[in-house]
DNA sequence: TTGACAAGATACCGATTGGTAGGTATTTAT
DNA sequence: ATAAATACCTACCAATCGGTATCTTGTCAA
């Protein structure tokens, strides 16, 4: 079947992909620094020489991972979701009750690959920590946005201030999370978000 | 002046608190994975042959700076003002605040030791994660002792759950200390423990 | 069909890593 | 005074690190 049409040896683009999805996998895994490109190579059977065709540095590689990979990945969970929002404040709660239910094993184990990399690499290297904080900063936006039309729509009380209480609840999640992944336990990890919940009633007026 | 007194060449416990104290730094600095022994041994002037001498592996100083150094500095700021704090709700307030004006710029570019540590080494190293657990375990408990004591003198509302309160008072601690580090920006590290304040203030009955 | 460039492969490099071997020097106990 | 144990030092090791040089091969436009 399809006699004419040459047979591709040669695929660039999921080359690239390959590299990018084993490379959050072994980022993951073992931090970023830890992450070792030979380790990232033998997931892949890719050759260092195609690694280096497609980035310039193991940096580079570690970059395209955060915006190619994680953020992606966190707009379609959260950003998404909220935009499309009427009433923002229900969908907070139910993408917290998702969180909670959906508390993957590699979640608990391996944590939030976005603040491992915040916790790991922000005081080492300037490019990563401002590729990370923009993630931070459209998740902080789009949280406070969905705040202040909570208070139009009067189900959030006057006296919050939206970029502010983003910023906590971003932390918080993120500290259950990381708190979680320390105790291995289920158990820690969804009454800490249980308690996350509870203070998100107390917006709602 | 004091010619009986044989001047001490050596001094085995000094050695050994300064191979903490720089293992503490460069750790602090670099994560445990990267922090680089010939780095922690060019800090103190003591030679390899004597740190191997005081500790049987890298793991080994880790494990230690853990326990005698991460450890007891928690459980002065912490554990002592809460124990002996007889109404602990202020106590926790103010404790907070100290944590907000205290801002080092230190704790801000290289955030909270501890948590540093639970985000790289807990899916790694199963001693780490019960080290820090330990650490964390008895953090809850103080505080979880604190709230049920606020309860019995009634400044805490009933409905709080204070072993899980308390987890979630750490999770948010550390995410906002987490965050503040990723923003650089002190700003940004004080609202976000501002917001927690006004938290433990609906804890309050 | 061919020339040019992108894509990938292999072998290697210097630097750094945690750790060790084998020695010396100090301290302490007897 | 002396033996034994503790404390420490220097030189070295194999393994691994990120990165590079050099080459071949596949792709596509002209």
């Amino acid at each position: 079947m399809s006699a004419h049409v040459a047979r591709k040896i040669r695929n660039p683009e999921q080359t690239r992909i390959d590299l990018l999805a084993a490379a959050y996998a072994e980022i993951l895994e073992s931090g970023f620094q830890a992450a070792s490109l030979d380790r990232i190579l033998a997931k892949t059977s890719v050759s260092k020489g195609a690694l280096y065709h497609h980035f310039g540095t193991k940096q580079e590689l570690g970059l395209a991972v955060v915006e190619d990979v994680i953020a992606p990945q966190l707009a379609e969970r959260w950003f998404v979701p909220l935009q499309q929002s009427i009433d923002p404040i229900p969908c907070l709660q139910q993408l917290l009750a998702e969180k909670i239910d959906a508390a993957d094993e590699r979640l608990l184990r391996y944590g939030c690959p976005l603040n491992n990399l915040i916790q790991e690499m922000s005081p080492l290297d300037e490019n990563f920590r401002q590729g990370l904080q923009r993630i931070l900063d459209q998740w902080i936006q789009v949280i406070a946005e969905a705040l202040t039309r909570g208070q139009e729509h009067g189900n959030v009380r006057k006296e919050v201030v939206p970029d502010e209480v983003a910023l906590f609840l971003i932390a918080a999640i993120e500290g259950c999370v990381g708190l979680g992944k320390n105790a291995q336990s289920l158990r820690s990890y969804q009454t800490c978000l249980g308690q996350l919940q509870q203070y998100l009633r107390t917006l709602t007026s």
